[in-house]
DNA sequence: TTTAAAAAGATAGTAACACTATCTTTGCAT
DNA sequence: ATGCAAAGATAGTGTTACTATCTTTTTAAA
């Protein structure tokens, strides 16, 4: 099989589409790399465009500017995990074996996906755990949520509220619950690696204690008593 | 009564004390505004040394630079919170009662406290929300932690693990609950004033539904089934 | 096959930002 | 009265975050 996703994206996320053109597929898959090796706030357009070999002005043809280009990945990345969720639980009808394997999902190191040429997820991955919430904790947010940018966080939060409420329909929070299990599977990753004293799991180094720290918290919840 | 708080702030944190002086005082007291005002990425040393009179070089005399600022308000802010923390449960034996006056603390809006002079706990509270993840969420944290900075933090989830663990002495995951109460109560704050939709109680805008969703969460969690 | 348009490359320029350096003045402690 | 630390004043530098314009290359329609 070779199949290739391609989500469509907001067109308020760039000024032009960066998969439509070879240059874009560059910005997309170094910028990545970039942030990675550098970390959000030491990158620059300019480092960018001189790891492609083009010019600054180039990269301001696709993206305003760098806080718009995270917006992307992280929009490109929630839409990529969403379709991940629906792949993974098909056929599935239990909804606490969905809600386990989304928690599995959301916490563990994604493989990468050859059904994506050009870009790199599971340092994607990485990225968001990192940079993902300076999306949306700056004082643009509701000017950037008017433009319906979050809408792939919201729709996989939407997703899981409603696993949440099929697990049990009588419970309050589900909402509320699914950005816990999404922003709590990747904060508990990051103190795990680098502020360790302040999870439970700091010596092993493990994925698998996040998925059962998340596990335990998510069904203690929701199971009527 | 008339008294006055001080921590003892770490002092790699700062170049020079800014509780020390009148102008030390002052870009603690106006940066906090400013912060508020303009979000942290907006934040120059510039706009600071203009508001309160003085030059930029002035400031850099006390911070290196506005990382390390947002740092120490960071570090000031979680020390104040314990001793509120301490205040609060002063007296009181039963641990259910303890976290519960925690979770209050957590996420509700402050009450300015007279006993500090120069900051403005309301403002520092609502800045904590949107940018206090911004301390640790780059690529210098262990560099930063090496020098301790983030024990403020640190110390406030081992007092609240060590609650659940009053609790419930069997419950595995003590430290990594503590993180999540803390985290959740901002990020439930920030969505429900800035995405409403991800959480629960968007059209209320009620501290006190937060409160509930966490009692609920930390209560489902720790309680022996 | 020519023609035009869109995209990319090349180059330049500007205001703001993030500092560093140095020199002078002020205040206060001995 | 002297000395020293803090603060003020001023200047300067490299980088960042753009915007503008002009040329060349690529693509796609006439």
């Amino acid at each position: 099989m070779n199949i290739q996703l391609k989500f469509n994206m907001n067109d308020k996320l760039f000024l032009r589409d960066p998969e439509q053109s070879e240059l874009g597929k560059k910005i997309i898959l170094h910028s990545v790399q970039l942030i990675h090796q550098n970390g959000f706030e030491a990158f620059t357009f300019k480092k960018l465009a001189t790891l492609i070999g083009t010019t600054e002005a180039g990269i301001y043809r696709y993206f305003e500017n760098k806080h718009r280009l995270l917006i992307y990945l992280t929009a490109w990345y929630w839409s990529w995990l969403e379709y991940q969720v629906a792949f993974n639980i098909n056929n599935i009808k239990d909804p606490t074996v969905k809600l386990k394997r989304v928690i599995k999902l959301l916490a563990t190191t994604v493989e990468n996906d050859s059904n994506t040429l050009y870009v790199d997820e599971s340092i994607l991955h990485q990225i968001i755990i990192t940079e993902g919430t300076k999306a949306y904790l700056n004082k643009r947010v509701s000017e950037d949520n008017k433009d319906h940018l979050f809408k792939p966080y919201k729709d996989l939060c939407a997703v899981i509220g409603k696993m949440i409420l099929d697990c049990n329909p009588n419970y309050k929070y589900p909402k509320s619950l699914a950005t816990t299990i999404i922003e709590m599977a990747h904060f508990q990753n990051f103190f795990m690696n680098n502020l360790p004293s302040l999870t439970d799991f700091g010596q092993h180094k493990n994925e698998a204690e996040i998925v059962r720290f998340l596990e335990d918290l998510v069904f203690s919840s929701i199971k009527t008593p």
